[in-house]
DNA sequence: GTCGATAGTGACACTCGTTGTCGATCTGTG
DNA sequence: CACAGATCGACAACGAGTGTCACTATCGAC
């Protein structure tokens, strides 16, 4: 299903290592940090750079075809998400993702943008809590 | 008059550093990370040390009396704020913040969470984008 | 006012996520 | 296949933030 994503832009050649990462990143469904990603390639016998890893990652966020989530302690996370407008509920204790729309809130922060005279107005919404699987312990 | 604000808290001693640190939150409306605070105060000629800026702000965030602003780069911001429930639209450019209320997205984080299985609910709200000022360059 | 216990200070070393460097290597094209 | 240049990755460097610890300042007791 989400199959072969071709690189597709010019200039951006497909190397074992970027396959790698993006294999991996279509079985994962929660946020991983680079870290993470590494050592489980690693793990998996692929042998990999961080370097790459981090350069990789930064490429695919910047490319949109993946979502970045900043913990408190600054540590970028990454998932492969769907394409449209979405945000994130978090479990904090195993880090369980599910996205969420909410068209209410996307109205409010533009309504409450234009009323204060900003424009390109963009916003960051991030939920988090404890699932109900972490809950019964 | 933001005057005195009693240190009140057993075990916290009022120090001319801690003084000097609260002095300059309170005339500052915008998001100033820990550094830009110790150069400001050092300009003025408050010899203070780097730790003891981010020791204080740590301290007064842990408290409450601060809100804390971490950007894209994961560089944290201090800003002291209304004691109520509330988020920040902030501009891009300028670094002008505005204090903004969205009782429907309060609702609709904590709604969507119940209905995922999530307790203990908490949410990050921030709006960015381009003031008027700056708009008309 | 002075004394003393102790919270606070700050220069410095250190952690750790992340980025820069640069020669070796791999990819895709002609 | 040969080649230009994109990519890799070991290593060094960076920067925000924290730990350390000897020295200092605060403030309640006297
Ligand atoms: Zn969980
Ligand atoms: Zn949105
Ligand atoms: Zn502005
Ligand atoms: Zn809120």
């Amino acid at each position: 299903m989400t199959g072969s994503r071709a690189p597709s832009v010019p200039g951006r050649r497909a190397t074992r290592q970027r396959t790698a990462i993006a294999g991996l990143l279509d079985e994962l469904s929660d946020f991983r940090s680079a870290q993470e990603i590494h050592e489980e390639l690693r793990r998996r016998g692929d042998g990999i750079g961080l370097t790459t890893v981090y350069r990789t990652l930064q490429a695919l966020a910047d490319a949109g075809e993946i979502d970045v989530l900043r913990a408190g302690t600054g540590e970028a996370s990454y998932r492969r998400c769907s394409e449209h407008h979405h945000h994130h509920l978090v479990c904090r204790s195993c880090g369980k993702t599910v996205e969420v729309e909410g068209p209410a809130v996307e109205h409010w922060a533009d309504r409450v943008a234009a009323q204060h005279g900003f424009a390109e107005v963009s916003h960051t919404v991030e939920i988090l809590g404890l699932c109900a699987a972490c809950r019964q312990t």
